[in-house]
DNA sequence: GTCTATATTGTGATAGAC
DNA sequence: GTCTATCACAATATAGAC
């Protein structure tokens, strides 16, 4: 219990308000107000603890991306067999976003709506895109796998994995998918997203 | 030329600029303003066509579902070899959302944050999951195809279709492509996704 | 630091002349 | 039908007491 010290702060309880009301409402939509009143105080607090809304938001949107990326994005980096690290890499993203399900489609809008914020996510991806492109190369040249476009492979990976999030109530509506069959639905697709890819790769 | 008769009418040169301005912005986002700008006119002609912003918006949401929804998926329909119609899908769908880059984003925007907008989605989309069920079900009865959820089928063509349009600031800004670049990374597109699901699917 | 009260600005919507 | 001017309200931001 010792990483929690200290997180009724006001300043904390503020950033940890403003990251659920950001979060689910976007830039645009969220209100300073459902901010102040889900961080238990005034309005005038939060322009005193940081000037303006988008001071604000600012703050919430890099701590998002030192938080949450590189928790989904750690595992590409470990030291262990190629397969294994797609497996474990679907399996730990679908868990993290689910605990986050609105992480996604607040990142590529706020990003969309504004790519200067782009700026902390570059070096984290193109580590992560030669890591993917030295494994790939390696199997490729035991002539286990077939040569493939590391930028395509991760791309198609992500896709599968993050898109039934940002469906979601697309998904449910349209195959009428209660929220338990959903959660089987993300669940079954840890061991389908690696199957589709790694079947793909082998020859 | 016959098409594009009295284009110019006020009503349509509205319907045109707030289809925009709303695509681009989200209900949210969107300004009366700008929609009046782009359209050449002045607000009080928006609530005099239309009385609200958001009877203008769910108009627009109307003919954006009756015109785009119907485009991308009509070839599921096709009396086609179930291969050639994955991949007819897969290029076409690239194709429109290639001339409708943001519709994506704005369709999964405006039904995340209303879920009853829907409705006018539902009827299409189990159509399509019933077809794509059957296809797939007299691909397994001759051995040629294993068995599989052609929910979760069809979920990983479109994640892997669509997801590279929301993504796209990422993807150029993370591996740096340029918009060229870009382009041809969405066309080998073309030809991968097919390559991925077929290549899964048989056996 | 925290509050109440108020200023300021932005935006959807209406009134009324032409 | 189209415009200018204005209203009404919501939302950000600030002033000032405690």
């Amino acid at each position: 219990m010792v990483s929690s010290e200290k997180i009724d702060t006001t300043e904390q309880k503020i950033l940890e308000a403003a990251k659920n009301v950001f979060i689910r409402k976007g830039m645009y939509g969220a209100r300073m107000q459902e901010i102040a009143d889900e961080a238990g105080i005034n309005k005038a607090l939060l322009h005193y603890y940081f000037r303006s809304k988008n001071k604000l938001f600012e703050a919430i949107f890099q701590e998002i991306f030192q938080e949450f990326v590189p928790k989904a994005f750690s595992i590409l980096k470990a030291q262990i067999p190629f397969e294994e690290k797609i497996r474990q890499f679907v399996a730990n993203y679908i868990d993290v976003v689910a605990e986050n399900p609105f992480m996604p489609i607040f990142i590529i809008n706020e990003i969309n709506q504004n790519p200067e914020r782009l700026a902390h996510l570059t070096n984290v991806m193109s580590a992560i895109k030669v890591e993917v492109a030295s494994d790939l190369n390696r199997k490729f040249e035991t002539g286990e796998y077939r040569k493939v476009d590391p930028v395509q492979l991760f791309s198609s990976v992500i896709s599968m994995t993050l898109f039934p999030f940002l469906a979601k109530p697309i998904i449910q509506g349209a195959f009428e998918y209660s929220d338990e069959e959903f959660k089987v639905f993300l669940q079954e697709r840890k061991q389908l997203i690696p199957d589709i890819i790694l079947n793909y790769l082998k020859i």
